[in-house]
DNA sequence: CAGTGGTCTAGACCACCCA
DNA sequence: GGGTGGTCTAGACCACTGT
C-alpha cells in the first residue's frame, strides 16, 4: 500500500528507532547522517521523521535534534489532582518554572467567566516538565476576589491546593474545552519547539458550588506527550 | 520574531485566506499560483500551507486541493447524545455511510472490555459526515450477547438509541481515552485524506449500571474538525 | 569553531482529478 | 488530456548548539 518512498522510510526508520533506543540514548543520529545510511535526500527524510513525530513515536528539540518520546502522561481534566501528584503516581519526575506573575484583565478568561470584558485577574504563567522535558505551558487567571494575595505568595506549588487549604474553595463546577493546534511562536519557544509544532490546547474555567467564578486556566501541551482520560460513572 | 519567510507568508496566506474565502467558496488557488504571487517555491509555500493546516483553518482533500476548514463541530464525548442529534442542534448536516458489518474478535475491545482476548463482537465499521465533509471514520464492537441480532437490523441509525431502546441498557460507566495521532494509511483513505494527516483518537469501553461490558469504540477524527467540550457539576 | 538543524531554491516526474 | 497535488533530487546558506 504505500509505495511512496518516505512512507517505507517511515516503517524502516519505526524498526531502527525500537531497536538502537538504548543505544543512542534517546537521541537519533544527525539528518544528514540517516539520509547517506537510506540514500536520500534531507527533504525525504524529514519528511519520514515528521510521520513519526505526527504519530508521537519522535520529537525535536529546536535546533538540538529528533528525540525518541517517552511514554504518554496518562491526564484527567475533570479531577482536582495536582500535577506534582498525578505525575510522580505515575513513576514520573514533575518540575515548575514560573515564568510570570501579574494582574491584568484577559478576555477570553472574562468570558469564560461571566465577568465584565475589563475584568482584571490574577495572572500566573509556568512551565511544566515530566522528566526534564518541557512538556506544558500554562496561564492561570484567578478571580482576585476569591485569593486576594495570592501573587505574594505563590511559588510554584499547587493552585488548586492552596485555594482548597487558604481560601476554602470547593471547585465544584467546570467547562473544560480541548481542541488541536499549532503551538504559537510564544509557547513554542517557551517549550523550547520549533514554531507550529502540534499542541493540544486545553481551556478550564471553574466556579464554586455556588456558581461563583473561580479561576481559567489555558494549557498548551506538546501533542505527543499526554493522553487524555476521564472515567465517569452514573447516566448522563 | 518570524524572521522566516515561511512564517511570514503563513500570516499572508491568513489574511487573504479571511478575505477571499467567499469569493473562493472555500477552496483555495493552485499551489503554483499562490506560489508564483509570492515569489516563491511550492516547497516554501507549501511549509506555510502546513502551518495553517495545523492551526485547522484549512486543510487538504487527497490530491484535490486545499480547502477552508469550516467551524469545529463542538462534541462531548461523555454525553449519549447521538451524532445525528448534536450535529443537527449546531445546525449541521450529519451523515453516515455504513463500511462493513461482521463478527469477529478484536483484541484492544476484548482488553478494554475485561473479556478473554479472543471474545467476538458485532463490529460496525462507519464513515461519518458533516455538511458533506467525512470527519469521521468508527468501529463499533458490541458484546453479542447483549445485542444478539443486531449485524440483521442495524442499518445507520443510532446504535445508543438501539441499545436503549430495543434492548434496553443503560450506559451507566465508562471510560475515555483521547490522543492525537497521524491517521493510519487506511483510516486516511477512508477519510479521503493523505496519509499521516494529524487525527484524534477517541476509545470508549461503555459499561451498564451493573458494571456489564456493553461496547468499545475507536474513533478517528480529522483533528481539525471538532472540538472537545465537556462540562462537568459536583466535586469530584 | 565545527557540525547541526532550519530554511530555501529551482527544478523534475508521476498519479490522479476533473473537464 | 491538461492541470493538479504528491513526491523527490541536489544542492545552498544561515543561525544556532555544543565543545
Amino acid at each position: 500500500m504505500p509505495d511512496a518512498y518516505y512512507l517505507q522510510l517511515t516503517e524502516q526508520l519505526r524498526h531502527l528507532i525500537t531497536q538502537h533506543a538504548a543505544q543512542w540514548e534517546g537521541k537519533l543520529p544527525a539528518e544528514r547522517a540517516l539520509a547517506e545510511r537510506f540514500s536520500t535526500t534531507r527533504v525525504t527524510l524529514r519528511q519520514a521523521l515528521a510521520q513519526l513525530e505526527g504519530e508521537g513515536l519522535i520529537h525535536r528539540s529546536n535546533r538540538r535534534g529528533w528525540f525518541i518520546s517517552p511514554a504518554r502522561l496518562m491526564y484527567d481534566p475533570t479531577r482536582d489532582a495536582g500535577f506534582n501528584d498525578y505525575v510522580r503516581a505515575q513513576g514520573r519526575q514533575p518540575r515548575t518554572a514560573v515564568l510570570q506573575l501579574e494582574s491584568r484583565a484577559h478576555l477570553p478568561a472574562a468570558r469564560a467567566l461571566n465577568l465584565p470584558d475589563d475584568h482584571v485577574f490574577h495572572h500566573i504563567r509556568r512551565r511544566r516538565y515530566v522528566d526534564d522535558r518541557a512538556v506544558l505551558a500554562e496561564s492561570l487567571w484567578v478571580v482576585p476576589e476569591r485569593a486576594p494575595e495570592l501573587l505574594s505568595i505563590y511559588a510554584s506549588q499547587s493552585l488548586w491546593g492552596l485555594l482548597r487549604e487558604r481560601w476554602g474553595h470547593h471547585l465544584a463546577n467546570r467547562s473544560i474545552s480541548m481542541v488541536s493546534e499549532a503551538l504559537s511562536p510564544g509557547d513554542a519557544e517557551e517549550l523550547f519547539v520549533a514554531p507550529g509544532t502540534a499542541g493540544l490546547n486545553i481551556c478550564r474555567a471553574i466556579f464554586d458550588d455556588q456558581q461563583r467564578p473561580i479561576e481559567y486556566d489555558e494549557e498548551h501541551w506538546l501533542h505527543d506527550s499526554l493522553c487524555i482520560r476521564v472515567e465517569l460513572s452514573g447516566q448522563q
